[in-house]
DNA sequence: AACAAATAGGACTATTTTAGTCTTATATAT
DNA sequence: ATATATAAGACTAAAATAGTCCTATTTGTT
């Protein structure tokens, strides 16, 4: 099974892209569900998450599209991953949810503590600017605010 | 979303309570049910999938019941993991399915690498013995070779 | 030999989760 | 006005997971 759902891969291109763009005008979601090959209407029900994770600007009307809502560089992998698919957890019980009544002397529980803290740890650790640089080495260096303006 | 499956959990409670057992007369599914709550009819799917998985040994017929087939010093998370769900990935692309175009040159999915290496090597690091000591105490540090005659 | 207690395993069903679509409303530049 | 956007809820479809049922086989016990 998969850590990191088929959506969340969407919104993470979608971000990286964003993220390329940051600095620039705002991108319709036409515009990267074509580039990234996401349908059209999922591509908007992701960037309405993204949009309520305040990932994420809107600007409505035409011309209008999304923005990043922070520099790349303070957006993290965890934080896309929390918008999209909610917090990942090692199981339930670190969950909170469906708790066994063993929890308190579970010795599998007391391990997969250390291992999700970890896992979080790196996820927070890796930054759009990282993956936008890498990736399409378009990255503009520029940090304007941008000039259409915002809701 | 859950990294490790509730099959697993129910899995790892058996396997933890033959650990406890080690060195000893097979336990039946029925015993390991009830005393792990878990139905029974799932208990005897997922001891078969271990059995597949050679991590533990049946004994069929009358006093009949399954053991451990090797130390749990030499079983690990990972191993119950993989005999019961499969192989853990972080996504699809990792695991080879599915895999979009962008693959050679995207950056998530470089950085997604080590953390899939990190998350076996943590995950295979945990032996089942350390489990089935810390957890019910009655561990009988018994190497006896089960009397009963194996499969 | 008969019986009871076990595992073996395939087929099937149900449930839950995830992905994806449809439709209508609202905002805004031209 | 109109065209081009986002907003958002309701709905459907598909996939993954969990769970059950049934029948066969093995083996110890009487």
């Amino acid at each position: 099974m998969d850590v990191l759902r088929r959506n969340t891969d969407y919104a993470l291109r979608a971000m990286v892209h964003l993220a390329s763009n940051y600095g620039n005008e705002p991108i319709s979601t036409r515009t990267i569900a074509t580039e990234e090959d996401i349908s059209y209407q999922l591509a908007c029900k992701l960037m309405q998450k993204l949009q309520k994770a305040k990932l994420v600007k809107s600007c409505m009307g035409a011309n209008g599209g999304f923005t990043l809502n922070k520099e790349p560089s303070k957006i993290n992998l965890l934080d896309v991953i929390n918008a999209i698919q909610g917090p990942i957890s090692l199981n339930r019980c670190l969950l909170g949810l469906n708790a066994c009544k063993r929890q308190k002397n579970c010795a599998v529980r007391s391990k997969l503590v250390g291992l999700q803290d970890s896992l979080s740890g790196y996820l927070s650790d890796i930054k759009l600017d990282e993956l936008a640089n890498y990736r399409g080495r378009k990255s503009k260096k520029n940090t304007k605010i941008p000039k259409r303006k915002q809701k």
